[in-house]
RNA sequence: CGAGUCGGUCGGGCGGCCGCGUCGGGAACCGGGUUCCGAUCCGGGGCCCGUCGAGGAAAGUCCGGACUCCACAGGGCAGGGUGGUUGCCAACGGCAACCCGGGGCGACCCGCGGGACAGUGCCACAGAGAACAGACCGCCUCCGAUCCCCGGAUCGGCGGUGAGGGUGAAACGGUGGUGUAAGAGACCACCAGCACCCCGGGUGACCGGGGUGGCUCGGUAAACCCCACCCGGAGCAAGGUCGAGAGGCCGCACACGCGUGCGGCUGCGCAGGCGUUCGAGGGCUGCCCGCCCGAGCCUGCGGGUGGACCGCUGGAGCCUGCCGGCGACGGCAGGCCGAGAUGGAUGGUCGCCGAACGGUGCACCGUGAGGUGCCCGGGAACAGGAUCCGGCUUACAGACCGGCUCGUCCG
């Protein structure tokens, strides 16, 4: 668990953030990063993140042994985040066999892709392999 | 020593660095209240120290309970569950012991184990015939024809026959005899089985013995059904406390007015339909009868809040000893406290040790299959709480301990 100011609670949050912020897939995992801090919410607040790791992933073992390790690399990356800034994290099928290395390059290369400016005009938007239903 | 069987315990260990949640304590800080100020009081987040922090199945969610809310006026009909006996248990569809049937040399294992003379249904394929069945071959008497060695053979026909052949999971008891044209429980003896009666044993399921009877009367109830017993509904998103809120009303302040702010009360607005002792709508497990409550209820459209806390973990609890009991289990005494998260903690990472397994490696033992030790590689099964217990079922790499049985060898 992260410390409690740093987590995302509650399903609006989660939902505005996939719906508001930059997506970046990668192979084993899908970033949303939400910058744009709504009104309301002060800027002051430290970053928080949340996970969302489905059924797909694994059975129950599988999938807290996948969030465990996720909110481990997150933590570790958080302070490189701005002040009010929301992400979320959701795990792909091929996470549940992943090590943490390959998590940790995944989750490093789809943060800087999701900091860095869009202005390649909206096409070619790198779309993971696979984001199936459920 | 080998083979087997039953039961129990455990189910990776150690360490470095970084990190999380509960509870308790501590020093300071911030905010509020009070005050002239401070102390005291309330609240908050971070820091430091200590404490505890997943499983034998936490799983499947299949039974049974505790707990919570609703109901408690009954009767009938439906519906569901259980099914040898006696016990244990809070309860159970669970557990123990025993009985019966089957398997095993044995320890032991397996069995949704009431009723098929209350009724109804079904019994594939094969077979001539499958439920008060059935003449395909065969057997037998009689009649007719043909042939010849005059008594038989062959063919055909009216009949008899369920003993033999063949089919099948199953063919209407088995063996021996009497009997007959050939045969048949047609009759007889014994055996098996069925029904009833008597005696003895057992709490009982049932067991042992004896007698009588008619001669044999299939299976299936996880088919309907019958019998006996049991069963209110929903579920911790149960349920409760506090707060917030749109709209409405009132008051106060500002304002000419529209309106804005604050406080209090109520807890949304609009449209349509039904209804107020001629009763809408509820409740009593489903339906019917009956009974009770009863002034609101239903539909559509639009809008608001959608937060915190309690329930929440000390319990049919765990360990040890003694006593009772074949046992499940019960009683007594002493000791112990072992998770309470809520986008959900109990971890991440690195190093060492390490079982299974693999090796064309080395040494030793053995005639041999092979075994033992060392070395190298290899790296740990199934799987994670979400109100809590008792069970069942299913998944599972391996390690250890004990009881018993059979076989072999030695004494």
């Amino acid at each position: 668990m992260l410390p409690a100011r740093a987590r995302l609670t509650r399903r609006p949050e989660f939902a505005s953030t996939i719906r508001r912020g930059r997506r970046a897939g990668r192979s084993r995992l899908v970033v949303h990063l939400d910058l744009t801090r709504p009104g309301g919410v002060p800027e002051h607040v430290s970053p928080r993140a949340g996970f969302v790791v489905s059924k797909a992933v694994g059975n129950a073992v599988v999938r807290h042994r996948v969030t465990r390790r996720l909110r481990h690399l997150v933590a570790d990356r958080l302070e490189t985040l701005p002040p009010g800034a929301a992400l979320v994290v959701r795990a792909l099928p091929p996470a549940g066999t992943a090590s943490s290395a390959e998590l940790g390059a995944d989750l490093d290369s789809a943060l800087r892709a999701a900091r860095r400016p869009r202005n390649r005009n909206g096409t070619r938007r790198s779309e993971p392999a696979q984001d199936g239903p459920r």
